[in-house]
DNA sequence: GGGCCTAATATGTCTGCACATAATAGTCGC
DNA sequence: GCGACTATTATGTGCAGACATATTAGGCCC
């Protein structure tokens, strides 16, 4: 027998769809003829299309029913490890040096962005990591000092990205990346021409009531983010 | 009162996890405990902790019980539209201009990302890419000839994008994110000086039986790609 | 103590039913 | 014909119960 669970409709589904049996824009059957034909409940078949169209694979909407999304914008799922993670995960050891920890009060866009007002001084942090001794990221971090204890953490020994992992809340955030020229000073920790294109990724993140910190981390050359297939 | 569905209940465990009553690591309450907690049968509970584990914030395993994410390895989604959406969405308008189309073999590396013999020809496209008349990406493209019709369609009139979503199957396909200094030829298209630094998507898509193409889209200084939050 | 087998257990999924909700299609009055 | 209302319909979500499956913990034998 062929269709057991809702894995097996998705996939019957998705072999219609790559076989053009339903065409892209066209509708297709509803939950209750399709549970009806591969003899499940109909719970079963809405878990699978439903899947399907977080997928960006269908589009659904009650009454007018399911279609084949026509022009796919085809949803990419990133993980975004914690660089250590990243590192041990090529079988290279992590190491980091805090090269710069300062109060300073940020520049207005980055103080706007994170929705604080100006003139309020946040810790300011300028990491390099290093995958088996070599420059792999150079990070940039401002920090919202309010919600770091007294005595505050030693970033020497404990990346602030760890610290925050282990000791502050589970935060919401969002993620950019770009691809920018190397200024002067990212070349001569990274150890790479100025101008070299640099791959960044910034990353915001806040709680609920605050936010917790804005990272901004540029790659040297060969580094890639792919999606899971 | 307070918790009706899934939602709800999905909010109140990522509050719990916020405000650390649930720390990293730890394992939290059963479903069939928290069904009774909130009143409501197990499998509105087992929804919204599925959907706290896809993205991450929560680690499940039978009978080992659902844990709260040590290491948040954060899964973020986007956004991959086809390139004409991304440029009207933003409010300008879309052009392009076909630069090259030729039967060539590709390089080594190239065949064999596609799985295909050397020595095979297949169809190259050089693409340039522009939103109210400014170059805005650089596409080259290599694409299975055996999957086009004979005659072949005018890639000049409509983009091999749009016409591979329009006509052939829907595909499984991969992403890659880089930064890449801009190549002469690059810089001269689009614009730039030569090394400016260049956000690069490359894409593989393929059915089942066989790979449809590889595309290279080189984007000018100020592209990014952001999450939705 | 070490290794193997078995029982217990939490999650994973399915069924059949019900009601909620959004959006369309049709009806009615004018 | 036009606009407002109503009925219909497909999806969205919920519930209770059941069985499946992976994995751990405990017991047993040696």
């Amino acid at each position: 027998m062929g269709i057991k669970g809702w894995e097996d409709i998705r996939a019957e589904v998705l072999r219609r769809i790559r076989a053009r049996d339903w065409q892209p824009g066209a509708q297709i059957p509803t939950e209750e003829d399709l549970a009806a034909e591969f003899g499940v409940a109909r719970a079963t078949v809405n878990r699978a299309l439903r899947e399907l169209a977080t997928a960006g694979v269908l589009e659904r909407r009650r009454k007018a029913g399911t279609r084949v999304a026509a022009l796919p914008v085809r949803k990419a799922t990133l993980d975004i490890p914690v660089i250590r993670q990243e590192i041990e995960a090529r079988g290279q050891t992590h190491s980091f040096q805090v090269l710069k920890q300062a109060f300073l009060e940020p520049p207005v866009p980055i103080a706007s962005r994170l929705g604080l007002p100006p003139g309020i001084k946040l810790l300011f942090l300028e990491t390099l990591h290093l995958a088996d001794g070599k420059p792999f990221a150079f990070e940039s971090r401002w920090l919202n000092s309010e919600i770091l204890p007294r005595p505050m953490p030693d970033f020497q020994a404990l990346s602030a990205n760890e610290w925050l992992v282990a000791h502050v809340a589970y935060v919401t955030g969002d993620i950019a990346f770009s691809a920018e020229g190397a200024s002067p000073r990212e070349a001569a920790v990274l150890g790479v021409a100025p101008g070299t294109a640099l791959f960044v990724t910034e990353r915001m993140t806040w709680t609920a009531d605050s936010p917790i910190t804005l990272v901004r981390l540029a790659h040297g050359p060969g580094y890639r983010v792919q999606t899971l297939v």
